[in-house]
RNA sequence: GGCCCUAUCGUCUAACGGCUAGGACACAUCCCUUUCACGGAUGAAAUCGGGGUUCGAUUCCCCGUAGGGUCACCA
């Protein structure tokens, strides 16, 4: 149930794909808007007719959706120009806006009548800021009576739309005094009090601390998620640059949160004041926890997706030897891509087929024919893990574990990283453990 | 440069005048494992500087300093 005592807008301007500082933007307007059970707005801010694009449109979209934002409303600002022109005539009736010619041999535009007045206003992060705008000029609101500029579209609509929370970007600061100038203009025509509240939110930095750009890397989301990051650890992760869970008498050392759990928790007041820098690791580290955390079918249908075709021709692959081993694939990857990557180097190829085996990787393998005597006592219907390694234990540590459980690892698996012995021999049967030891001793 | 914002471990942050400045990532060491990874334990690591206010400042005020943002007929 929406009870619309708060509205707030995210409104990207479709010149690029969506970054990581506009989804955070996105993320933190969704979040404040969620919590209170307001109703949050997109606003696809596309006045500026060459440089907005559709794609750059669909795919602010889709990376929101690929986050799980959803949106209340959305609306896009180049299919408004009447309401914009309707006020912009008031405003030149009025006398607060002017059509100025004296422009040194360029085109007429509408310049605003700057009324030069001290602005104070209370952002709700940094308390009370004070503008002289007596700087400001007059400065340009529109190019003609059917083109506005920003600062023009974006404040009539917040009044439109009756916003009460901007919450966007602290670069956005040295905005707020001409929009404010104008909203108090527009009072003045219609008699509506303005009462809406900013947040200006810090900035994501790049590790030298300036504002994070392309020069830094990546900065688009599309990247990211075609990397394979989960969007719950993206979420995550922007939720962590700037905010807080910890802040306030409720405060928790918790880290890894759903967007459900931080829809609960979030509050302005745990945002900081300065800039976050951006930490490939940390996201690196929340992507993994997150995989922990993924459903079992989503996992098995995710990771079945990375693996190449060759794998599912093999001679032992079933989906149900791969549900075996996807812990073991898990605990060793940070994106999903990895496993792709992985797969093309060889990485799982022991689970589906038996490995090549180099003479020289196995060693000396004076106790392979012996090791192969206890794994054979074992019951085939008891050939798990926790039991091979319990009849092996003491003998592989009499005669050194190294001397014993190298060359049976390597015999499985062909590899010099793999897991334990003890976990693929159970994985790929007793059968299949005897067969490889066989052919290893032929070497 | 003008205006504005900011300042706690390398990084993300907690402590909203009062414990030994806490947690997380990364790092180091050890344990587990004679591989890799996971996991566990431990450790090193911070209040930018100077003045105030106060019995007491990370916290409040001022001045420096440093960093950042912004100064379009872009948003």
């Amino acid at each position: 149930m929406k009870t619309e005592s708060i509205i707030t807008r995210f409104a990207p301007s479709p010149t690029g794909n969506l970054h990581l500082g506009g989804a955070r933007t996105a993320l933190f307007n969704y979040l404040f808007t969620a919590k209170q059970n307001g109703r949050i707005i997109l606003r696809i801010d596309d006045t500026d007719n060459e440089r907005s694009r559709p794609e750059y449109e669909e795919s602010i979209k889709s990376g929101l959706a690929w986050l799980g934002l959803s949106f209340d409303q959305e609306i896009k600002q180049s299919e408004r120009t009447d309401i914009y022109r309707r006020y912009l005539k008031q405003l030149l009736a009025g006398g607060q806006a002017y059509v100025s010619t004296d422009e040194g041999g360029r085109e007429p535009v509408i310049r605003f009548k700057n009324p030069n007045r001290l602005i104070r206003f209370t952002d709700l992060i940094r308390g009370n800021i004070e503008f002289d705008t007596s700087d400001l000029g007059d400065f340009v609101i529109a190019k003609d009576e059917n083109r506005p500029l920003y600062h023009l579209a974006s404040v009539i609509d917040d009044r439109e739309l009756g916003i009460t929370h901007i919450i966007r970007g602290e670069d956005h600061i040295s905005n707020t005094p001409r929009q404010i100038l104008i909203t108090e203009a527009l009072a003045v025509a219609d008699e509506i009090k303005p009462t809406v509240a900013y947040a200006h939110i810090p900035l994501i930095l790049a590790p030298d601390r300036s504002k994070l750009s392309k020069r830094h890397g990546a900065v688009d989301l599309r990247q990211y998620r075609e990397q394979g990051y989960l969007p719950e650890a993206m979420i995550n992760f922007l939720a962590s640059l700037g905010w807080s869970a910890q802040a306030g008498k409720e405060g928790t050392n918790q880290e890894i949160f759903t967007l459900t759990e931080l829809t609960k928790l979030f509050s302005l007041d745990g945002i900081q004041k300065s800039g976050a820098v951006f930490n490939q690791d940390k996201l690196d580290w929340f992507n993994r926890e997150q995989i922990k955390r993924l459903p079992a079918d989503e996992l098995f249908t995710q990771i079945k997706n990375q693996l190449p075709e060759n794998i599912f021709t093999r001679p032992t692959y079933s989906d149900e030897r791969l549900r075996q081993i996807i812990p073991l694939i898990t605990e060793r990857i940070t994106v999903f891509n990895d496993i792709r990557r992985l797969a093309e180097e060889g990485e799982y190829d022991f689970y589906f087929s038996p490995p090549g085996l180099a003479k020289e990787m196995l060693g000396p393998a004076k106790y392979l024919a012996q090791t192969k005597e206890i794994i054979d006592q074992i019951d085939k219907d008891d050939f798990t893990a926790e039991v091979i390694k319990d009849k092996l234990w003491d003998f592989a540590t009499a005669n050194g574990r190294g001397e014993v459980l190298w060359p049976l690892r390597v015999a499985l698996t062909g590899r010099e990283k793999s897991p334990d012995p003890f976990t693929v021999a159970a994985i790929i049967g007793k059968e299949e453990t005897l067969s490889r030891i066989s052919y290893a001793l032929t070497l």
